[in-house]
DNA sequence: GGGTTGTTCAAGTGATACTTTGAATACCAG
DNA sequence: CTGGTATTCAAAGTATCACTTGAACAACCC
């Protein structure tokens, strides 16, 4: 009957959109716009493609709904469409550690050895703030701390965090944060403080998500064009 | 670098998950287990397809983690791997109705002239219960309201309706539900209802989404067999 | 054993996905 | 208006994968 087919095609639908994030690269590029917008260029840089074929990949998502465009003169810096978006990314993402045995060890092939890395979850870093015993550490590139960050942290950019560890308090924990639970940044963080014998353990999520759990934050008010320019 | 390859491949990993999902058949078959678990058997004729066809999906969709079984008998029953896999499924759904222009047009194409089927969000329904002035009626097939309802609901499924129809008070609202926003169930119950001048009003969202929003349901104990042997 | 239900396999059919290349377009600065 | 930069487009190359079907096989119940 008629009734089905109209079903397949309103299912399909439904399912061009899991598609355009069922490719590596695509799913990369939305785990990166999740910090905030950026140019092709800047984004071929991130997932290691040609700026051709990132361009092709950014456009299947863009034609899925998923991210949406702003130009600003030769530049055009590609976003998520919305927050929602970025929750879905992080859903797919978590259901896929739950479920797919496989990525526990492609995770541990990307991130290296945890050993002595440890974790604390949201909530535990929002009690300790409230109690004011915690250094907080941004370790993502400059420009993503000025776009947003959580509320009372320092910018610790890793290329100069060697720089910064010697001005941090021996005795206070200290916590590092970064992209997400799959950036390495907190992790090199981490190691590099605790190999100096600072008390340093790692966020388990990311800024997004922090963010988007609507924990405070700030912005550091900056005309976007000085920001992007760090990069 | 190596390093490069590892994040690939983590990624890859995640998009299986979504590339499980990018086929409107297997959209379809999540959406049917939203509702509890199937048989292959029933979750064929709910999707249009061969049983070996549609056994095949189940793979796809049970090698991704999205699905478990559970053998009864010569029957293989699957469902869903757990509430968050209908989260997601929920969140995707969501997404692609507000960013793909195109759904509007196949959802009227599928669910026919909405005319006269007015809406009834969660929210103002759970007001109206609290006040009591409202006639809740599932419109699912009987199994699935034996397997669970929203609490107070009246099993009411679509060819039965016109007999309950006349037990129906004429003065009080009456609130139809059935399996989700595009399940044209409840919509053609208004329908019959309204026809017969009754004051019917279809809930916007379905039972999947009632629960998990932890709203009040019911389970009406019955052997599982006796259930089953329903459909 | 005989019947029911699912899974697997091989094969057919068709097409899609990804990447690269080179050219074209849009914009800015001077 | 010209040259430089950033992005997109079109085409071609490469590879392979996806979906469906029909028949054989397997698991289970009575």
């Amino acid at each position: 009957m008629a009734e089905r087919s109209a079903k397949d095609s309103l299912f399909g639908a439904f399912a061009s959109v899991a598609k355009a994030l069922g490719n590596g690269h695509r799913a990369e590029i939305v785990d990166v716009l999740a910090q905030g917008e950026r140019s092709v260029d800047d984004l071929a840089g991130e997932i290691g493609q040609s700026v051709a074929n990132t361009s092709h990949h950014l456009r299947v998502l863009a034609d899925a709904g998923l991210l949406q465009t702003r130009r600003s003169g030769t530049r055009v810096f590609y976003r998520l469409a919305s927050d929602r978006v970025g929750e879905l990314w992080t859903a797919l993402r978590d259901i896929a550690v739950d479920h797919v045995a496989e990525i526990e060890v492609l995770s541990g092939a990307y991130l290296g050895d945890r050993d002595g890395v440890e974790l604390v979850t949201a909530a535990e870093l929002v009690a300790r703030l409230e109690t004011g015993r915690v250094v907080v550490l941004d370790v993502r590139p400059v420009d993503e701390y000025l776009a947003g960050h959580i509320a009372g942290a320092r910018s610790a950019p890793l290329d100069a965090l060697a720089d910064v560890a010697d001005s941090l308090p021996r005795r206070r924990e200290i916590v590092a944060y970064c992209r997400g639970p799959y950036c390495v940044y907190a992790d090199d963080a981490v190691r590099l403080l605790r190999s100096r014998g600072l008390r340093a353990r790692r966020l388990d999520t990311g800024y997004p998500e922090w963010r988007r759990a609507c924990l405070p934050t700030e912005v550091d008010a900056q005309p976007m064009s000085a920001a992007r320019r760090g990069r």
